[in-house]
DNA sequence: ATTATCTATAGATCTATAGATAATGC
DNA sequence: ATTATCTATAGATCTATAGATAATGC
């Protein structure tokens, strides 16, 4: 049952969007091809038309996930222009965030996982990661320019390894005081 | 060839401890009982007579990670009184750390696999990670405990962050802007 | 005729177990 | 006799490919 050639684009684009978020929930090595092509109503065999391997689809899906998460750290600031990098924090580093991974962050859910690959998969993750330090960049006090790079730096680093620390604890005191602390301290080094 | 009680003993240690490095450097789901039982040199059989599961010394091996990290993190602000806070920060946030996973903070290397491990992994990640905070919270200046606690906290998810971006971009300047960016945001929000 | 997808499977892994082997420790 | 380790393998996965199928688009 052959699609049409808009149609298997389609297809394509719902192969990357079904493994974006398999990705981040599972990991890399924790989804495999079968089960992602089975999320985007496909079946395993027709995946190699589509992609090269499935660190082809790795690359792209992650590509795709870090664009999003640029796109809506710069909604989420144009949408509080009076405190729009309190407004940043306080939407990263909620409990809601926190536990919807599938939807969430790319560097927080995959960073872990980018170390173990090859160039093409950490070139994109560089890549990736200088939009958001930009809009931070933009949305935070700060002397100078170069000030301000600094503390952007230094601020997604905070955003994502407090993140994946309160993913990580089993216990909900603990991960809600990460958020918290980290939440805290950067606004009050913003201010500083 | 049966070895003595032991003998046995000291192949148990060593299956933890060539885990310990493994998991560090490829992660849980990157490397499989086999390969760890060989560099342990030993038979990948022999494997179920020390271990319930591979879950089972994921957890082991991890606790041990996590203390190993506690009592670095000790010993490098011990010998450092004068300034005890850099000291560990300057440590951390080396390109040598950011260059050897495999013998480096458990916490760094594993928290992004420990996301998706199963509620024993968790509650040890959690345990694990209280003395680091407390070994912080005990080398950095602040006026009332809580504070040195929350700076603590924040400075731990810094440190991790910034390890775990590092060493994902492949992209020489960024991971060491990265790194000293985080260095000195650290420094200067303790002598704030 | 071309090509997007499907069915089926090869070949490589991985966790876990069963049964054999041989040295320890009663 | 007990038990730590080894050999061998079952059973489940996983990536990737080969060949069949059927609808599109020249």
């Amino acid at each position: 049952m052959r699609v049409s050639r808009q149609k298997a684009v389609e297809n394509r684009e719902r192969i990357i969007d079904a493994a974006g978020a398999l990705f981040r929930e599972k990991g890399f090595n924790g989804i495999g091809v079968a089960d992602i092509m089975k999320a985007a109503d496909l079946t395993h065999g027709g995946f190699y038309g589509h992609f090269a391997s499935k660190d082809d689809l790795v690359a792209q899906a992650s590509r795709r996930a870090m664009a999003r998460a640029a796109t809506n750290w710069g909604k989420v600031t144009a949408d509080a222009p009076r405190n729009p990098y309190a407004a940043l924090l306080n939407h990263y580093l909620s409990p809601r965030h926190r536990d919807d991974p599938g939807q969430g962050c790319a560097f927080a859910a995959l960073s872990g996982d980018a170390v173990r690959c090859g160039k093409p998969v950490r070139a994109a993750f560089a890549s990736g990661l200088e939009p958001l330090i930009e809009v931070i960049a933009k949305a935070i006090p700060g002397r100078s320019k170069a000030m301000r790079r600094r503390k952007a730096v230094a601020a997604v680093a905070e955003l994502v390894g407090a993140l994946i620390l309160a993913r990580a604890v089993d216990d909900a005191a603990l991960s809600e005081e990460i958020l918290s602390a980290a939440r805290q301290e950067l606004l009050e080094a913003a201010e500083r």
